[in-house]
DNA sequence: ACCTTTGCAATGTGATCACAAATTAGCAGC
DNA sequence: GCTGCTAATTTGTGATCACATTGCAAAGGT
């Protein structure tokens, strides 16, 4: 098991480069809950993370709204703001439109990627494959996300991207809190594929190894560890961590 | 051409059923995006808005906050809002994504349809029929989109919806401009074929008919008709309507 | 020992205020 | 008549305050 509150690379809120408090809050929670420091079910109080990041309740307000409504956090009944705990029919969910929306970006991307960028998408896939190698978790989502994400950056920004980023955002606290579980050892992906089809220009090649890697990336989760799993995100830290 | 500011259906406000002012407030400008009561390229105020529904600014600026991220609303670099205009770029990957989500969602709603939703989903779309003959545009857009959600929303209200609708409302001001220029009277949809499909459990013929109905919508928009809506989107109303 | 109750602390919500940036309107100069 | 500058207005942003509700915990009673 691992804990979550690693790395986690202080705010120095830096000079402001006409970027809004709100929107600053927005990408460092963003940050955050994709590469998996918020625990699923860990409940989110305004004024904790306005003490966090030290600046007012308000501009946290408007982030989490945000997030909230992009699926990356819920409110309850009581108007508490927590990380969405996953289930089985959510995950179904989250994986078929991951399919659904990535074999989309992907197929779109493929007339614009040149050499270059395969050559970066190769040395990008070559740092997944260090990050699994020495175990790094926070190397390994990062790696793995910026892979994904230039492909699909390239074709279809406007539209596509925030719905996949939406989708990210609800998948990777479970994600993370798989990996804790079961270690990065038995992660497998489909990346060599992509980058041949890539090349090859193989529109159905793109899309199965696409299909595969989401597919098969957490596919083969026993009943056992969905039962372990439940058990831990059975509210833990509703008063959370710090 | 038509009016936009008809049937306005002013805000009573209700008493509050334990909803916030703030819930209130999205609630409303969601249901006047969707029934395209606000025009590409108009330009929403804080305070505007705030005024016209009578409530302080600070939930009307959380309530723009979510739209926007859902891609209702756009925000300029002068942090600005207003509703985005439609390329025909962002028109393309609008429908590749209708056509990819709704499918999706259409396939995994059909197991659970029985006779007496079929009912109602053939009930809706003899008014949608109805609204098209009496040439009634906005009974004709709130039909519309209830005969296609109401099928959605059986299989995968958690995680599908949300995008589904985001989309939609980054697609309906577009369509009801549209509709105000072409008329009523050139719509085409495939409701029928859907439904005889969902009667039949033919999955196949589900997924034909739902991407039919996407592409042929809109899909025979001719080179002037995009020349004379690129004219009226550019930036008419940016002082906005009232 | 367990349950209920009472009081306090914490939280979300909404309004108001102050401030800076930007847009607009007005006016003088060419 | 058109352009360029200045003042006033508008607008978004963020902080603070007040209030209602919820959650929690300590204390009291059975």
């Amino acid at each position: 098991m691992l804990d979550t509150a690693d790395d986690t690379t202080l705010h120095p809120r830096a000079d402001d480069g006409a970027i809004t408090v709100q929107e600053w809050v927005y990408r460092q929670l963003k940050e955050r809950i994709l590469t998996g420091q918020f625990v699923p079910g860990r409940s989110v109080t305004l004024r904790g993370i306005a003490a966090m990041l030290e600046v007012s309740p308000t501009p946290v307000r408007e982030a989490l709204r945000r997030l909230v409504s992009e699926g990356a956090l819920e409110v309850h009944g009581n108007r508490r703001v927590s990380v969405p705990t996953m289930t089985r029919r959510k995950f179904d969910d989250l994986c078929a439109v991951r399919v659904s929306l990535e074999t989309l970006a992907a197929e779109r991307a493929m007339p614009h990627i040149d050499a270059d960028h395969l050559a970066r998408l190769r040395r990008l896939d070559a740092e997944v494959d260090e990050a699994i190698e020495k175990g790094d978790v926070n190397r390994y989502l990062q790696r793995h996300r910026e892979f994904h994400f230039s492909i699909y950056q390239v074709g279809s920004a406007e539209v596509l991207m925030p719905l996949i980023e939406s989708v990210w955002m609800q998948f990777s606290p479970f994600l993370r809190l798989v990996i804790s579980h079961i270690g990065v050892d038995y992660i497998v992906d489909r990346h060599a594929d992509a980058l041949n089809a890539l090349e090859r220009q193989d529109h159905a090649a793109l899309r199965f190894a696409i299909e595969a890697d989401v597919r098969e990336g957490l596919g083969s989760l026993t009943e056992s560890e969905w039962r372990d799993l439940d058990a831990v995100t059975r509210q833990p830290g509703q008063g959370a961590s710090r």
